[in-house]
DNA sequence: AATAAATTTAGAACGATTCTAATAAAACTT
DNA sequence: AAGTTTTATTAGAATCGTTCTAAATTTATT
């Protein structure tokens, strides 16, 4: 697809969230949804930017992730205390952890069975099921 | 049982898990292991402590907590970023998690089936699956 | 252009956790 | 049980990821 082809559906992809067009919310989003699926925390992505030479704040990077995720173009997710990962992937799927490389890698949804689970309280509904495989030795070979 | 023999049962698990039973992690192990399950943030076991009159410090909680969770007495749980839970429970289980309240509770491990899973990397393992069901509204009522 | 509204930013602040180096307690030795 | 070595505890500083603040800039509207 052409290049102006691409950006224009990034913009429309940033208007259809809510949010204005500015170049660095296109920068970032050109990153994370112009490839394919991808897992990146904030200080990475940051980096990226700026590797990329698009210059932005840490604090616009944060402050776009969370927009995004708001917006459902983001999923949020926290296999490790201290650090969150943001998934471009929204549809129902989970994940495999490599706990030696930090490598974050999807599974289908098919590949689990929720049986009987416990009443819940009055009023209560789930709003998600995270599941994280956690994986020891390997990673990034596949 | 008598309180003496409780004492003993607890200065055991800490001998056990390779530790000296010293003042502060029979405090600690007494705390974390004499009720039923729990599932207790640092901060929190540290308030119970001084509460308690067992004077310690955050440091050694944190500290203490480590070093039962490397013995296999507890098991650490991330379910949001920036906090980590520890489970007295380690046996194979799941989670509930009340997103309003902060509340956890167990779920049975057979309520879940695995199914199918990509295959791992040459030499890979599965070292645990968690599974985090996240309930809004209710919660800390049954 | 002028005005209003939203966005970006640097840097300060924050909360959870870890580190440091000094003190204290526990376990050996004799 | 005194002396020695090893291990544990501690207060406070440091660190890390993240959020906040208030000023400057950009975007949209009139």
């Amino acid at each position: 697809m052409r290049q102006a082809a691409v950006a224009n559906e990034i913009t429309e992809l940033v208007r259809t969230a809510g949010l204005r067009p500015t170049r660095q919310r296109l920068s970032l989003a050109g990153l994370l949804f112009s490839g394919g699926g991808r897992h990146i925390t904030a200080e990475q992505l940051h980096a990226e930017s700026l590797g990329e030479g698009f210059s932005v704040s840490l604090a616009t990077v944060y402050n776009t992730l969370h927009q995004f995720t708001t917006a459902g173009l983001l999923r949020e997710l926290v296999v490790n205390s201290g650090r969150s990962y943001f998934d471009t992937n929204v549809s129902r799927h989970h994940h495999l952890f490599f706990e030696d490389s930090g490598e974050l890698r999807d599974v289908s949804d098919n590949s689990v069975v929720i049986g009987d689970l416990p009443a819940l309280p009055e009023g209560a509904s789930i709003s998600r099921i995270d599941i994280i495989i956690r994986v020891k030795n390997g990673g990034s070979s596949g």
